[in-house]
DNA sequence: CATGACCATTTTTTT
DNA sequence: AATGGTCATG
């Protein structure tokens, strides 16, 4: 026990020791919290006695799921492996398989991502014939069919008024989507917690075994619930209402995913007679940045008051960075940087931290000439890939072959000459038969007006799918996808290829068949379960199948000695040494869309969470926090080119200028290096404004660079200078030269004639990253 | 049927 | 900047 406890402060040790009974544990940024819920879960097995295969802890990241079982393993040995810890959405796809037979659904059922429901409901738009506009486009559909879903609305609840004609037609599409996922045996991510809760609340049978299955019940991140998941914990918390959730309101940042935090707000009300536990001491910020935190998540309209308080000292000061423009201020970013490195702080201690993806590219690029090793925190892009993805659709064929989407998507991939027309009139036949289109293609022989070719190609297509599907549930998923990619021809065409283009998807494929392998490893080395309810488990190809699925954003690993870049959702939960939070300009961050015309409350709701959003970025870091911002940003890229001019972020007004290090009253700065902000604040009466001096040091010396006058972008581009090179217009293979990029070689080219727009592409670390867009104008 | 040029539209954040 | 769709050409 002493080991459980070891070194814990009072509220913590209440919580780990907490005995039946609801909990609620309001944990601050860095206070711990894992290691609460970890030591409480050890404490239940160890102590307690609780079977591990009766605890149930939830997160939202595979990520966190994946540090709480490693931690758990180091406390418990093997038996920590039979716990539930997983993602919600992880364990609705095993409570589906579990149930499957009474879900009504295949025992290897796909789970479809984003894309896929994409592509699925762009393929019902087209079937109904209906014209896009503005509030009807596949899209916005997909949207408001996943807010019904996270409220548990089925589609014959919807209810829209008589005038509401899109809502009308996106109530229709709503029908006609679930019952094209119910025909392809597969389910989005919304189902995998909204049919569970159905399930659960129609079968008063099944409720009561599961609410009798778990003893114990934990959430991590409860701010983050949505009612669907909210709901599904209260049928899960068995009669003893043993359930622990953990989570801090001012973290609260998933409100557009139809998260709601009067979950965290309200908990207390809701289990009567919940012990409210507090934990408000910080371990890991110096009380200047805890300051600062504080000051700008204070302002939020909605929040349970609390306040962090360390014992560590006010550390270093905060520092502000202003920028020209976005380029601008990546190269302050990137010289503050150097110097974090100079005294000695290791690269993966620092991360760039910003609102919107698209900020990434002017610091990568300033990064890449600094050569400052760093990754894109973003975990999905490996799978996300065109030829992944054509892989994922062959093997969910093979495991389903009905799965239209999966079939559609590889009909003709590798290109084997069946094109629109054919795919239309096996369309049409699948709808004769009154079947799939894979049942459609055993029928090649007889559709109508197919050429020899394509028949044959039809057939062909038919036979790989039907002996892959033969065979592959026996497999491990290592042999199953080896298998598929040869038997497929997605292999074969790219080892013909050969284009350097062509060898990096090869190697995506053989990366996939390693993961796939790697994915058996994990399953051989498991230990046999002790659970009398363990069911049969599914093959293992469905298994690294869902695996894939449920891969998320926030999941990604944060290599060694490179500098992370990430979003503020993607950076929760994380910490680092030096945070840089970019973008901090009124429109970035809080980020608004103009074109939004919401109503008052709804936009303070909004700000709020940008609030909160900017304080989850500032409590990442440890010992020093820079922020920056750019006085104005190019929208719609180079081409488009026209500036926005920004304003500094609201939230820089609400913090103290002693923190920068600055005298409330500021002398007039000295050699002004950087541009000097002025802005109004709100928390000094009788101060006009706050002149703040850029800090930064100086930059390392490194080629000058020109800039293109005061309105144009500040990165100037030189060509390939070769006299030859001027001769002809750029072609896919070119290598061309930029003075701050280094080389590149160019992929792709838009517009053949005498002007030429060039994209190039550069390898990093395997991965492709467009860097730069290059415009030039051809000899005549 | 495949390919490439040209055009239009698009931008939050992600399990 | 990047994607996706359409149209002409081989």
């Amino acid at each position: 026990m002493s080991d459980l406890l070891d070194g814990l402060n009072e509220p913590q040790r209440e919580a780990v020791l907490h005995g039946d009974g609801p909990l609620l544990v309001l944990a601050g940024a860095g206070s711990g919290k894992t290691r609460v819920i970890v030591n409480r879960v050890a404490r239940l097995v160890r102590e307690e006695g609780v079977l591990p295969w009766h605890i149930l802890a939830v997160t939202f990241t595979n990520k966190a799921a994946g540090e709480m079982k490693a931690r758990l393993s180091a406390l418990l040995g093997l038996a920590a492996q039979e716990l539930w810890v997983q993602t919600f959405h992880a364990f609705g796809a095993r409570f589906l398989r579990r149930e499957a037979a009474r879900a009504g659904l295949p025992p290897s059922f796909a789970i479809y991502d984003t894309d896929d429901q994409l592509r699925l409901m762009k393929r019902l738009f087209s079937d109904a014939r209906l014209d896009e506009d503005d509030q009807l486009t596949p899209r916005k559909i997909l949207w408001r069919i996943d807010a019904w879903k996270n409220e548990a609305t089925t589609a014959a609840q919807v209810k829209v008024p008589h005038h509401d004609l899109s809502g009308a037609a996106a109530r229709d599409l709503y029908l006609k989507y679930e019952a094209a996922l119910a025909r392809a045996g597969a389910v989005d991510f919304g189902d995998l917690l909204v049919r569970p809760l159905r399930m659960l609340e129609e079968d008063e049978g099944l409720r009561s075994r599961w609410a009798g299955r778990f003893r114990h019940v934990l959430v991590d991140e409860f701010q983050d619930t949505n009612p669907v998941q909210y709901r599904l914990l209260r049928h899960l918390t068995g009669p003893a209402r043993n359930i622990c959730v953990v989570g801090d309101d001012d973290q609260a940042i998933y409100r557009w995913r139809g998260a709601d935090v009067r979950n965290i707000l309200g908990f207390d009300g809701d289990f009567t007679g919940c012990r409210v536990v507090k934990l408000e001491r910080n371990y890991r910020s110096s009380r200047n940045i805890l300051d600062a935190a504080h000051a700008v998540i204070a302002k939020a309209r909605v929040r349970r008051e609390k306040k962090l308080w360390t014992e560590a000292g006010p550390g270093d000061a905060l520092a502000l960075l202003v920028g020209q423009d976005e380029h601008d201020e990546a190269e302050r970013l990137t010289r503050a940087i150097v110097a974090e490195r100079a005294r000695g702080t290791r690269a993966d201690q620092v991360a760039v931290l910003y609102r919107l993806n698209a900020q990434s590219r002017a610091i990568e690029a300033q990064l890449r000439a600094a050569r400052i090793p760093y990754v894109i925190v973003r975990g999905t892009s490996f799978y996300d890939r065109a030829e992944v993805k054509d892989a994922a659709a062959y093997l969910r064929l093979a495991l389903s072959p009905r799965s239209d989407l999966d079939l559609e998507r590889i009909v003709n991939r590798p290109p084997r000459g069946i094109g629109e027309k054919t795919v239309e009139r096996l369309r049409a036949h699948a709808a004769g038969l009154g079947g799939s289109l894979f049942e459609a293609l055993a029928d090649a022989q007889r559709i109508e007006g197919v050429k020899p070719q394509a028949r044959r190609a039809l057939a062909e297509l038919h036979d790989a799918i039907a002996a892959l599907s033969a065979t592959v549930g026996e497999q491990d998923a290592g042999d199953a996808v080896e298998a598929t990619l040869q038997r497929s021809g997605l292999m074969g065409r790219l080892e013909a290829e050969r284009t350097d283009e062509a060898e990096e998807r090869r190697e995506n494929l053989v990366e996939l068949v390693a993961a796939a392998r790697e994915f058996d490893e994990q399953l051989a080395d498991q230990a046999p379960s002790h659970d009398p309810d363990e069911p049969v488990p599914p093959p293992p190809l469905a298994r690294f199948l869902e695996q894939i699925a449920l891969l998320g954003e926030a999941d990604a690993e944060t290599p060694e000695g490179r500098v992370a870049l990430m979003t503020l959702h993607a950076a929760k939960g994380l910490e680092f040494d030096a945070v840089f939070l970019a973008g901090l300009e009124d429109g970035t961050l809080p980020h608004e869309r103009p074109w939004d015309e919401s109503s008052g409350a709804e936009r303070q709701a909004a700000e709020d969470e940008e609030r909160r959003l900017c304080y989850v970025g500032m409590t990442r870091a440890r010992k020093r926090l820079t922020l920056s911002l750019a006085r104005r940003r190019m929208t719609y890229g180079e081409g488009g080119a026209f500036y926005r001019t920004m304003e500094p972020s609201r939230f820089l007004a609400d913090l103290p200028p002693s923190l920068f290090g600055l005298a409330p009253e500021p002398a007039k700065p000295t050699a002004v290096r950087g541009p000097v902000i002025r802005r109004h604040s709100g928390s000094l009466p009788g101060d006009p404004h706050i002149e703040v001096d850029d800090q930064s040091p100086e930059p390392p010396p490194r080629p000058p660079r020109s800039r293109a006058g005061d309105e144009g972008p500040s990165v100037d581009y030189s060509f390939d200078q070769r006299p030859e090179a001027a001769a002809r217009p750029f072609t896919r293979g070119d290598t061309v030269a930029h003075q701050v990029l280094g080389e590149g070689k160019v992929l792709a080219c838009d517009g053949g004639g005498r002007e030429a727009k060039v994209t190039v592409h550069f390898w990093e670390a395997g991965e492709k990253r467009v860097l730069a867009r290059f415009l030039r104008l051809a000899h005549h």
